[in-house]
DNA sequence: CGTCCCTTTGAGGTGTTTCAACTAGAGTGG
DNA sequence: CCACTCTAGTTGAAACACCTCAAAGGGACG
């Protein structure tokens, strides 16, 4: 339920990512110390969290919205290289340049924590390297998964991969299962969503379309979705329906 | 079998990757620790290390020789997703299933720890943990670059890239600086190459003789490649001529 | 009611793929 | 030493998926 999250957020106990985030792993005295060094800050959807090529100055993990990473060429051409939704890590511990753009898509809550201390806790604490690491290795697969995507499927099945990715994704948030018709709302613009895979805003138009007509999926406005056949969902998306479904 | 040239280290003190490997922060107590559970294993040129879907019994570090990870669809799309060099990783402790196909495109040689007590030893062993982490994050920086080339490159921009990429990474295992002509042999074929690129190997054979009509490269046979300006290879391949070039 | 932004749809152009033929080089065996 | 074969790579012509440019629709908001 998304009302005012936002800075009353003060005790990491009822904190909502409490469970996924770097933190997960802590125990009641680790917590104490990030408790310490952690602060709150709140973006509007638009707003540029963090600057391709600027310092660094903290690193954080996602608390409520969206955010994107993303790459531009100089001529203008953007890909967006990283999705990042509640309990996501943002920023490199060690690393001082930022490599992306992180902007905010959606109003955006983030736990951020100075660099440096979050270092030096992070070198003293092996609960949260070791979450680290993990959440780094799950980053990377999912990376890998969407090379995939860019790099073999037709817009068509682009369309629908990123559409099943979303919807596994809210399921999972809201502690839904798989059966049954699925329903959501897009967090992406068109264009958004052309940039996570790299094609133009029209060709997304026109395989949304395209999916609609064919029945795969069902529009209410713009971003309201409904799947009511997953497995179909995944056959369009060139998946192997068996395999990573039931995960 | 092949010959064993590689067979004969047992001493991590000489070992080529040393420095660079997951165990490059260690000391010596914990060498001799991994050097207890380490094994090394030798395969051919176009060997498969290991299948996607198999069970993993073991992680450990490529010594020499290249391998490629590859995701493939079920009707034979293929896209590669990972280039392992010498001191590269393969393997994700903490999981079981591999996901992706590793295979020898070279000559291998990887030094091998059985999963489980190389995950105990990383339990109680920081500087392993730590240089691990350190490269999945550089792991996931390269993927992310990739994702780049992969979703709003051209295909003479894709190739370009490639070779600049092996160019410098060549150029930073043999000490040579990215100054002058460079030379160096490719280790891939058209197909591996398309397959990096998310092209055909016949889109990739085109633009690599355009680039070479255009003086971008020169080639001797198929494989030997000069490049006479480095500077105006990171043109071709689209990339800020400065920022990435120096480091 | 007009403006603005996001989205849809159309028509034409183009870069990459597909299908196919051909070349180069390396290894084999008569 | 010369066919013979095999694999890797090159090149051409036609097909097509996606892009580009352009115009118009729809909802939110002042």
């Amino acid at each position: 339920m998304s009302t005012q999250p936002q800075l009353c957020h003060t005790s990491c106990d009822d904190c909502p990512i409490r469970h996924r985030a770097v933190c997960a792993h802590c125990d009641a005295d680790e917590l104490e110390k990030l408790e310490e060094i952690k602060y709150y800050r709140s973006f509007e959807a638009g707003q540029t969290v963090i600057w391709s090529g600027d310092q660094m100055s903290f690193v954080g993990s996602v608390v409520s919205g969206i955010a994107t990473l993303t790459q531009t060429m100089e001529d203008g051409r953007t890909q967006m290289v990283g999705l990042l939704l509640p309990s996501d890590f943002v920023g490199r511990p060690g690393r001082d340049g930022a490599p992306y753009d992180v902007v905010a898509t959606t109003d955006l809550v983030m736990c951020c924590f100075r660099k440096k201390p979050f270092e030096e806790l992070m070198a003293r604490t092996p609960h949260i390297a070791h979450r680290l690491l993990e959440m780094t290795l799950d980053e990377l697969d999912a990376a890998r998964e969407w090379m995939l995507v860019l790099g073999r499927k037709t817009a068509r099945e682009k369309i629908a991969s990123l559409l099943s990715i979303i919807a596994r994704r809210d399921a999972s948030l809201s502690m839904r299962g798989v059966s049954g018709p699925m329903v959501f709302d897009l967090p992406l613009t068109r264009e958004a969503m052309a940039d996570y895979l790299g094609l133009t805003l029209e060709t997304v138009s026109r395989q949304i379309s395209a999916l609609k007509k064919d029945g795969v999926i069902h529009l209410e406005g713009k971003r309201h979705v409904t799947i009511p056949d997953m497995g179909r969902l995944m056959e369009e998306a060139g998946d192997d329906t068996d395999g990573g479904f039931l995960v």
